[in-house]
RNA sequence: GGGCGGUUAGCUCAGUUGGUCAGAGCACAUCGCUUACAACGAUGGGGUCACAGGUUCGAGUCCUGUACCGCCCA
């Protein structure tokens, strides 16, 4: 008889074995659903391909997971589509460094060799997130996975930017770029970074033809060399006079215009602004307003050239300090001072980003947003949490058109070729009239495929059976960091390209920080390695942590003594089903008996189970996860495990069969939903642990998701237990009061009045949980004993007589601060029921609650009162 | 300067139509190896829900303001 379970859970073994197990049977495939089941589709956000798994990661494959599995048990054809990223800057970045490391560079061995070693660097590290990944539990139909540089994804790429370019949104000019000297590319304005750094503040004479000075500052003086005008404030008296006149460059005596432009601040340093249109982006803007020539002084590599006279071939820092010990000398210095600066870096290597003018590709973003900006407002796409949905607006509402081009190597080439003539044509090939065309040598921001990402993995611009059945995608789900790099960006292409939203939600999780709410850095050595923890604990009760440990849209504060409690929990589940099992006999059929045939704890588990379901869906409904979460926990721990099953033992232990039987059932029926559930959370333990018990179909992960039946909700059951539990809970408590040692067993004497059958019916249950003997009960007008403890719910008194053992004092000091506490709360609550404003403005159910608590503490006061008069007039 | 988020037990966090909402886990204290589980159980201590107003019969929950922390944009 019954049922053996290994003595624990072993996680390493079983989650390599299930994984594949799953696989194998195409389980993750969207085509295990019926063929008329709605889709639900998710993309992955596509890592770098060469990276490694780190905690973000881990979190949106739990959470994507997470929503995967729930919507495949619900029937739909689920599909997540898994994929990576070429990554142009970082993964150039990593083969650059591999170079440099054997004495060569990419220049030395030319375009196609570095090419052909980055898809070597690729198909060496490309993988292993994938395989990470898997190790999470990420159900992905990998069959469908995808590389933004494949073939078709390229395709896809040269549509968007061919029908761009000839609808007249994508142009080829001189701008001024944010330029990574460093790296020798351009970089879009989301990819710099700014940070308030201590800087100096120079300030210095700007002499004007035929006499006089206007002082300026600047915290780049090196910039000055570039100057095509000296601007103040129309409204400025001090510098009135000189708007008109001439300025001449210091050290180059160049002369150029003083001007008046509101833009100018009186306030900040000397009220005159020094204009250089082609190192600063306000001033590109100024100089646009007054047709100001753009001088540009800065080579690629950020070495000043023949602008700047002779100090061309220097550094500009290094001509920063010489060009202001020349101007000491000349006596134009004023002073220098300590200022704060916002200095704008790279988000990729933080190095200093100068604003260059540059001839560069870019798409014009206005038409494009506005569509994206209606999808949202009209409600086609919603955002989750709601808030980010201004932050959406207003980034929109203000776009600059988006630079493009790359100059870079690793990436999708730009589909344009240049002419002998100096024309520009842009399609998938060169003309073929004979002539020769040069191909653009510069490829496309990463975030360019990636903005395609939702239809380009389906087939798009192909008509694929794929894109025809899964697009649109359903459920974004990102990190709020990329809420502009990407999300923004695939609404609008995938509006513009396909007429539809690519994904009807947006869901925005949050950054993983450290337990103490640091951001994660190798700097600050507080990285939490995801692997590490699958590794120590299993991957559930990482996946549980990261899902539970937050709410939508804020960081999540990752501690992890949380993934090794829930890693008991794992090992909880692990035993209560071990339990069960033991407790089945060979001839065991699955069932449930009707409510009407049930004891009262089944009634009470099941009304519990069935409105666990309830809110579990109500709470996935609204993307609160992590609560659904804690609520199967809640249940499971605390209502299944506490009470139902040490409550079961006595029909499971006990000589009646037909119990005996439905007790096993429930356990069984319990187990087997709850592991439903918590499946989109746990899927190994829960698989695992489901195949161990009864069950009919062939894998958790394809059973069906739960639904509440009504008949088993019963208030009335759960107000008879929750009594019971009451009870219990005081007996143990006068037990650990008076010190009883636990071994012994005592005896109840019990007053219940119209509970006396249910106390005598579920005796058993005094008996198993807090090792009461038998409860006997009261007679009418028999005194209770003196020497006794007294525990009161309800209408209900148990007395506890332990003779010798109990300290009159101190039970009266008991029952006199019970006594307090219960005139207090029926006093707030006969308060509330006074007021006609509640009575008749709350809602009813609301009313009615308060009154059966008030007539409870009124029973409860009643008996703890009498029980309080007995002991002082007998002592 | 504009916008957003946060401030609840020693620590990490829940608490989403305002009415058992003052909770969980960890940590701490006491007791217990009782045949599912010591990777456990029982019991307990611990918070004026940042502060000040307001709305309401009722506010951790809604509104306004303040302080501090963080993020985004300029």
């Amino acid at each position: 008889m019954g049922r053996q379970l290994a003595k624990n859970f072993d996680f390493a073994e079983a989650e390599a074995r299930i994984y594949k197990w799953w696989e194998q049977n195409g389980w993750f495939k969207p085509e295990i659903a019926e063929d008329d089941a709605e889709p639900f589709v998710i993309s992955i956000p596509p890592p770098n391909v060469t990276g490694a798994l780190h905690i973000g990661h881990a979190l949106f494959a739990t959470l994507e997971d997470l929503m995967i599995r729930y919507e495949r048990m619900r029937g739909k054809a689920a599909l997540w589509v898994p994929g990576t990223d070429h990554a142009g800057i970082a993964t150039q970045l990593q083969v650059e460094k591999v170079l440099r490391e054997e004495g060569t560079s990419r220049h030395e061995i030319g375009r196609e060799e570095f090419l052909r070693r980055t898809w070597q660097w690729k198909e060496r590290y490309g993988g292993r997130i994938q395989q990470q990944l898997r190790r999470m539990g990420a159900s992905c139909d990998w069959d469908r996975e995808r590389f933004t540089l494949d073939e078709g994804l390229s395709k896809a790429v040269q549509e968007v930017f061919i029908k761009l370019y000839e609808q007249g949104l994508i142009y080829r000019g001189p701008r001024l770029v944010n330029w990574s000297p460093g790296l020798q590319t351009a970089v879009s304005d989301l990819e710099v970074e700014r940070f308030d750094e201590s800087a100096k503040l120079y300030f210095f004479k700007y002499p004007i033809e035929g006499g006089g000075y206007i002082p300026v500052a600047t915290t780049r003086p090196e910039t000055i060399l570039a100057d095509t005008a000296v601007a103040v404030h129309p409204e400025d008296e001090r510098y009135q006079a000189f708007i008109g006149k001439n300025a001449l460059v210091p050290m180059l005596n160049r002369p150029i215009p003083v001007i008046a432009d509101e833009y100018v601040d009186r306030e900040f340093g000397t009220g005159a602004l020094k204009v250089t249109p082609g190192h600063d982006f306000n001033d590109y803007e100024i100089g646009m307003r007054h047709n100001l020539p753009i001088i540009s002084a800065m080579n690629r590599d950020a070495t000043m050239n023949e602008q700047a006279g002779s100090y061309a071939g220097l550094d500009r820092f290094a001509c920063r300090e010489k060009l202001w010990t020349d101007m000491e000398a000349a006596g134009l210095a004023i002073r220098v001072e300590d200022h704060i600066h916002n200095v704008p870096r790279s988000q990729r290597g933080g190095e200093l980003i100068e604003p260059m003018l540059s001839t560069q590709w870019f798409v014009k973003m206005q038409p494009l947003a506005e569509k994206a900006i209606a999808a949202v407002r009209n409600g086609d796409i919603k955002i989750v949490p709601e808030h980010f949905e201004k932050t959406y607006f207003h980034w929109l509402e203000n776009i600059q058109d988006w630079c493009v081009s790359r100059q870079l190597w690793w990436g999708h080439r730009i589909p344009a070729w240049y002419g002998p003539d100096g024309e520009i044509h842009v399609g998938r090939e060169a003309p073929d009239d004979g002539r020769e065309w040069i191909p653009e040598e510069d490829v496309l921001d990463t975030w360019f495929s990636s903005g395609l990402w939702p239809f380009s993995t389906l087939g798009w611009p192909e008509e694929t059976d794929d894109f025809r059945r899964f697009y649109p995608t359903s459920v974004m789900e990102t990190g709020y960091d990329i809420l502009f790099f990407w999300v923004a960006r695939m609404i609008m292409l995938g509006l513009w390209f396909t007429g539809k939203p690519p994904f009807h939600t947006v869901y925005l999780h949050g950054l993983v920080r450290d337990k103490h709410g640091r951001k994660i850095s190798k700097t600050l050595g507080n990285t939490l390695d995801p692997i590490e923890l699958v590794d120590k604990y299993g991957a559930d009760p990482l996946r549980f942590t990261l899902v539970t440990s937050g709410t939508p849209g804020n960081d999540i504060n990752l501690d992890p003594a949380r993934v090794e409690a829930n890693w008991r929990f794992v090992n909880k589940m692990w035993q209560m089903t071990s339990f069960t099992l033991q407790n089945l006999d060979d001839d065991f059929e699955m069932g449930l008996p009707d409510v009407d045939a049930l004891d009262l704890p089944s009634q009470w588990i099941l009304s519990r189970l069935n409105r666990l379901i309830a809110t579990v869906d109500r709470l996935f409904g609204n993307y609160q996860y992590g609560e659904a979460g804690r609520q199967i926990y809640e249940f499971l721990w605390h209502e299944f495990a506490d009470w139902y099953i040490e409550i079961s033992k006595y029909p499971l232990y006990g000589d009646d069969p037909v119990a005996r039987r439905k007790a096993q059932q429930v356990l069984v029926h319990t187990l087997d939903t709850a592991f439903r559930l918590l499946h989109p959370f746990m899927p190994f333990v829960t698989e695992e642990l489901w195949q161990h018990i009864p069950h009919q179909g062939e894998a958790l992960i394809i059973a069906q998701w739960p639904e509440v039946d009504e008949t088993y909700l019963d208030d009335s059951a759960e107000n008879v237990m929750n009594m019971l539990i009451d009870l219990v809970r005081g007996v143990r408590n006068v037990r650990k009061d008076y010190n009883v040692d636990p071994g012994r067993r005592i005896t109840a004497l019990a007053e219940a009045g119209r509970q006396r059958e249910i106390i005598e019916q579920f005796s058993y249950v005094f008996s198993r949980l807090c090792n009461i003997e038998n409860v006997d009960f009261l007679d009418d007008g028999v005194e209770a004993p003196e020497d006794a403890a007294s525990v009161v719910s309800g209408e209900v008194i148990l007395y506890l007589p332990l003779a010798g053992m109990v300290d009159i004092e101190a039970e009266r000091q008991r029952l006199t601060a019970e006594r307090e506490n219960l005139e207090q709360m029926i006093a707030k609550s006969q308060k509330m029921l006074a007021n006609e404003n509640f009575v008749t403005r709350a809602k009813p159910e609301v009313v009615e609650r308060e009154r059966n608590r008030l007539v409870d503490f009124e029973a409860q006061l009643g008996q703890v009162t009498e029980r309080l008069e007995k002991l002082t007039s007998s002592s």
